[in-house]
DNA sequence: TTGCAACATCTTTAATGGTGGCCATAGTCT
DNA sequence: AGACTATGGCCACCATTAAAGATGTTGCAA
């Protein structure tokens, strides 16, 4: 392959110029350019980007630290979407793109700094994150820009970006759904305690039932951990005692298991009992009934996420956080009770 | 970040005792090699990759071209499962992995060797290319060693492997399933034409109805491109005029288009009609009925394919084709019929 | 007309963080 | 003593960037 070097021999003149000619500088004549493009044509040249990455000041390439990718379940294609997103919205830029997927099952795990630092890494978006994972502090008091994904980041570092849906929100206008159709008796399926989007989603819960008079404690909760398998055993013993009129999800995967649960029982949906999810999965729309549920735009929230990160390290912004519109989706599985 | 100069300084010895003792080289003492480990970890140094894969004469990197990621229909996730595979499989060696997703909607598209080239890439994998994509043409002709997908390397090239499931065998197998079962009256829903594996499932299909007395011409083709779409608009006008014991189709997505057509038509499956697939989607398990299909593991072939592009480094081998092992996933969509 | 600053357009040199071939040194073996 | 071996240093090199220096040309005031 043709190198710079080559390229200057050519052209005759000194390696320098062609580089300049490449990064747009201004003391390159008009002739000496068009020269030089045609040179480096002939030759099929273009810039070696692993030498342009080392010499550079600037870096030229950012991260994805995900741990959804390779440890979701097969029916969650979440972080495939935020991956695609964060994809698409790079590979428009001049930056390339490193991967690093966390595969839970190893223990080999690198520290995210190191990760970075190796290949001159200038910025990172990090999904599937524990707040409590110890290479996420670490990398917290770095001077590395980072966006980090269904985290609020609560750290004084300005390099720090966030993005997410209104969990809040959304978990809002899901209740009220359900309370302005007349569901009283409400089993609510929620996943991991110390998690942002479930502590978010519980406030907005809060905040609905509020609004109808009610608190949290007028309705039962299932402890699902976010997992289809929890939710499936643990709706199944509640429905031995109970009947509620709806399942408040706050995730499909969870919805799903519950669905399960709810069909073996013999029971209808949502005849006899309606369900809600949350983020709406490809199989939400094929659900027997179709799930109504929020629906979280991965793509977009890849690209987001991305275009932050970008914003981060040019203007260093003040941390900062985007939300992503989310949407009710407003399918059969949710049955409007006659009024109280 | 520590350089191997700031590790030199501190352990007293020159920069490329450091670097060879990083390399394993012999002519280091142990004693040395102790030391500057120790140095090491205690400046928390770690070699950048980057400078190594410039100064290096060999590759670090390998890299995954494909088609599939972003275009593919969202119930697809076969170049997913792919990816895993193959980011598995290198994450376990010393190679790092680079990306390069192919958007068909984007026509900017780059040279598959310069996209090499400029990244010091020292093999590829290629996933969901035409055979003839000018690019991998090119690529052919290179000294890149390569790995292709379900496509039969015909060129002279040593460095070229392939890895798919012997798809003319599956198809045997299945199509056989449903002679065996008394089916006779086969609408076969096939795909791209011109397709490498369009033509083994085509011969495994006329070796299976050879070995009942009956060739190609006693069943009716379905052309439907590989797309759910076209098989169902396809399956409906089909369905309008006459009425097949099975539909044999060379993708379970074209199955759900077919599966739509003829339960929109009033029948059921498989009492009315049989419908079999090919690749074994997630949603197969879930259709209704769950769908016979045949299952590709295309983790599997994701891993098998990284391996193969190791060895072809390493060894040199000849040319050559792994084939992984599918399976007949019999399931609820074909019935027997009495024997003809 | 001259002198010289300003400008446009290059060239030179050092640096990026490593690798690797070859050379040097000193101690050991025969 | 000469040869060999173990160990480590030196330096060129990888493909590029970037800062500083060099060269020739131009414009304009003295």
């Amino acid at each position: 392959m043709a190198t710079i070097k080559d390229v200057a021999k050519k052209a005759g003149v000194s390696i320098s110029v062609v580089s300049k000619t490449y990064n747009n500088y201004v003391d390159v004549s008009e002739e000496t350019r068009q020269r030089i493009f045609a040179v480096a044509k002939e030759l099929d040249y273009t810039p070696n980007i692993v030498a342009k990455n080392l010499s550079s000041k600037k870096q030229m390439t950012l991260g994805l630290i995900s741990s959804g990718v390779l440890n979701d379940n097969e029916k969650d294609n979440n972080a495939f979407d935020i991956f695609k997103g964060v994809y698409r919205e790079i590979s428009e830029t001049r930056f390339e793109l490193s991967i690093n997927l966390i595969d839970s099952q190893k223990q080999k795990q690198q520290s995210y700094v190191q990760y970075c630092r190796e290949r001159n890494i200038g910025g990172a978006i990090l999904q599937g994150i524990r707040t409590d994972d110890q290479y996420y502090k670490e990398l917290l008091n770095t001077n590395i820009p980072c966006v980090v994904l269904d985290i609020m980041n609560e750290t004084e570092n300005g390099l720090i970006g966030s993005v997410s849906i209104d969990n809040a929100l959304a978990s809002k206008e899901m209740a009220l759904y359900l309370l302005e159709r007349n569901h009283r008796n409400l089993a609510v399926v929620s996943g991991t305690k110390e998690t942002y989007v479930n502590k978010e989603r519980m406030k907005g819960l809060e905040e609905a039932l509020h609004a109808h008079g009610m608190k949290l404690d007028d309705v039962d909760f299932l402890d699902a951990d976010f997992s289809e398998e929890a939710a499936y055993e643990l709706s199944k013993m509640y429905l031995q005692k109970t009947q509620p009129t709806a399942f408040f999800c706050f995730s499909d995967l969870m919805a799903f298991g519950v669905i399960k649960a709810i069909k073996e029982a013999g029971l209808r949906i949502p005849e006899d009992i309606s369900v809600t999810g949350f983020d709406d999965l490809i199989f939400s729309s094929y659900t027997q009934p179709p799930l109504t549920t929020i629906k979280q735009d991965f793509v977009e929230i890849g690209k987001v996420a991305a275009r932050l990160l970008q914003d981060i390290k040019e203007n260093n912004l003040e941390r900062q956080h985007i939300w992503v519109k989310h949407q009710l989706m407003a399918r059969e599985s949710v049955k409007t009770l006659p009024s109280v």
